[in-house]
DNA sequence: CTGAAAGCGCTAACAT
DNA sequence: ATGTTAGCGCTTTCAG
């Protein structure tokens, strides 16, 4: 309350390595040896040292490390607004899966904001820069994204989600097979019976688009069904609704529809129900992305495996902070899971 | 590539103070007052000292700057995972506001996991101990939230989004005022012509669908209409979709309806269009939290003003920080906003 | 196997 | 108004 050091009154006396050592009769770099390298410490003053970081509740000072080692033990993320129209966000799964990787290694997210992908590689940069972090996780990264070519330069180590279709040599990256979570989808209605099976995607803009259509076109071309039940749209619900409404005015319709996110699903969904058919029954759906509410409305989905990617994310990023400068790096293609869900678990016949 | 450094060989040169010293030819600690106490310095030097920053990209060394000064100019945030029938996520839209709110007052945000409140109050007092963060935020705060006092007793400043029925004096809190809001969303339905106007909220033990359900109530007898259209409903769409049925089956049925969220909403919205009735037209509809979804479906909606919440926030853990210790603490109670979309925008006549 | 010395980059206090 | 000194807590040499 009184006199000039009144601000740190309140904060914990802060224990500090030479306090344990104090404590147990050793030096304060004996103390680090017994926690980073405890084979160098006699096993007797390791226990007695052990017995004194327990009873003062050591924690190592992260800042004093960090100025030490010039390593934070932070990763870089950058959080983005949720898009207004989409359903479900794969983000916010997404980043819960990175800091529970994260948190494995025994490591941290930090978090930044950016407005675009040029901000996005400044901040980055200054970040690292700063010490802040010690690299960064690229997310939602696609075919002509300029960003991996960015930190490249940057000379900020990264792992990307995602790829582009160029220059993937170059850094690290994790994927989801989207051809493979496609065609498993395909199949599983194919073997429920249907044959006429719609598409219902992205614009060719979109790489990811782009694969997930190509996927559906060979697994019909494979099993000999008629491929031109195909449209591309943008990703609303809306956009969902009106394109299988105008499938289902077809003289021939589908039986069955695969899109390519669970937005659109929703929308599919929601025409089926307007026009009195049970979906499930009457017609199978089957989404991306396995989001919040695909499951609510019992929608089959093809999931992400979020988990595999972030650790696999934590494992190449960590590989790449360790390792020399002229090394190769990796890419690691995740196979999606499809979640069958009531939209498309009976066998159909017409 | 040989050598003993060879890992550090691809990191920058990595400018500090004396480097920048070096080059405008006066001491690193000028350096340091011209970025700390610009008024402390000569002009002339000063501007001598800041083309030599510029030049050299001068970026100071934050880990340093942490550890002499013991803050980290980090905020703590736990990260939960979005419940899977939640439908978009308000979680992820406040984490990126508090990201904004964070680099405008030049903090970040560190995330972290933590599986119940127990682990979280543990973890945050971890990550103020070895000075990863000088504080946290909590999010959604509750009723009988333990996290308050849990944290108040580990000493760790911190700032709530919502707040605790008791005990709130003792810590700041920046909660939304679901009153305001829920009478603003009868307010308008009855101005549009209303008179049977339901509610679907949440069972008693969320004090926020306590506060919600209170407020309906409230609006309702003050405009002298009936208060026994409520229901309250675990926060799905399903329960939102069933319980509108069970509405429209009596023989006064409501001509509008209030949820206590938009997954509730969204859930009546589906309930609305496959009984034929056009929503907005038929039967009004108004959800709570203004999610993507809502906006999907047109669906008017209370929102929550995010960014003034994480702007107060921080403005709040920032005052904490500096605090003298037996300081009071503040509340701060933010109106939301009725956003009037199609699902009620039109005058209702019998 | 343990201890002593040095310094990472920064800033608060004092000295000039 | 600027420079010098010292030290935040830790770890990497190097001696003992």
């Amino acid at each position: 309350m009184s006199g000039s050091r009144a601000e740190r009154e309140d904060a914990q006396p802060a224990v500090t390595l030479a306090d344990v050592g104090r404590l147990a009769k050793v030096s304060a770099q004996t103390v680090s040896n017994v926690l980073h390298r405890p084979d160098k410490v006699q096993p007797r003053t390791r226990k007695r040292v052990e017995a004194a970081i327990h009873q003062l509740g050591y924690q190592p000072n992260r800042a004093a490390r960090a100025l030490r080692v010039s390593a934070s033990q932070m990763i870089g993320f950058r959080i983005v607004p949720t898009a207004p129209q989409a359903v479900g966000s794969l983000h916010d799964r997404f980043l819960h899966a990175l800091g529970e990787a994260a948190r494995a290694a025994g490591r941290h997210v930090l978090l930044f904001t950016a407005d675009d992908a040029d901000s996005e590689v400044v901040t980055a940069s200054q970040l690292l820069r700063t010490g802040a972090v010690d690299g960064v996780v690229l997310y939602d990264v696609v075919a002509e994204d300029p960003r991996p070519a960015a930190l490249l330069a940057a000379r900020v180590p990264f792992v990307a989600f995602g790829r582009t279709t160029t220059g993937t040599a170059g850094y690290s990256w994790v994927d989801v097979d989207d051809e493979a979570g496609v065609t498993e989808a395909v199949d599983h209605l194919v073997a429920r019976g249907h044959r006429r099976i719609a598409y219902i995607g992205w614009p060719e803009r979109f790489s990811v688009g782009v694969r997930r259509a190509r996927a559906w076109h060979y697994a019909m071309q494979r099993h000999g069904l008629p491929t031109d039940l195909d449209r591309r749209v943008d990703d609303t619900m809306d956009a969902g609704a009106d394109t299988l409404d105008s499938f289902l005015d077809d003289p021939e319709p589908p039986t069955a529809v695969v899109t390519a996110s669970d937005t659109l699903a929703v929308g599919a969904h929601h025409t089926a129900s307007a026009r009195g058919l049970e979906v499930g029954r009457d017609i199978a759906i089957v989404g991306f992305d396995d989001t919040p509410t695909a499951y609510a409305l019992n929608l089959s989905s093809v999931g992400q495996p979020l988990t595999e990617v972030s650790v696999a994310i934590m494992e190449l990023l960590i590989d790449e902070l360790s390792a020399s400068p002229g090394r190769t790096h990796q890419g690691r293609l995740l196979a999606p899971r499809l979640v069958v869900r009531k939209s498309s678990d009976r066998s159909f016949r017409r």
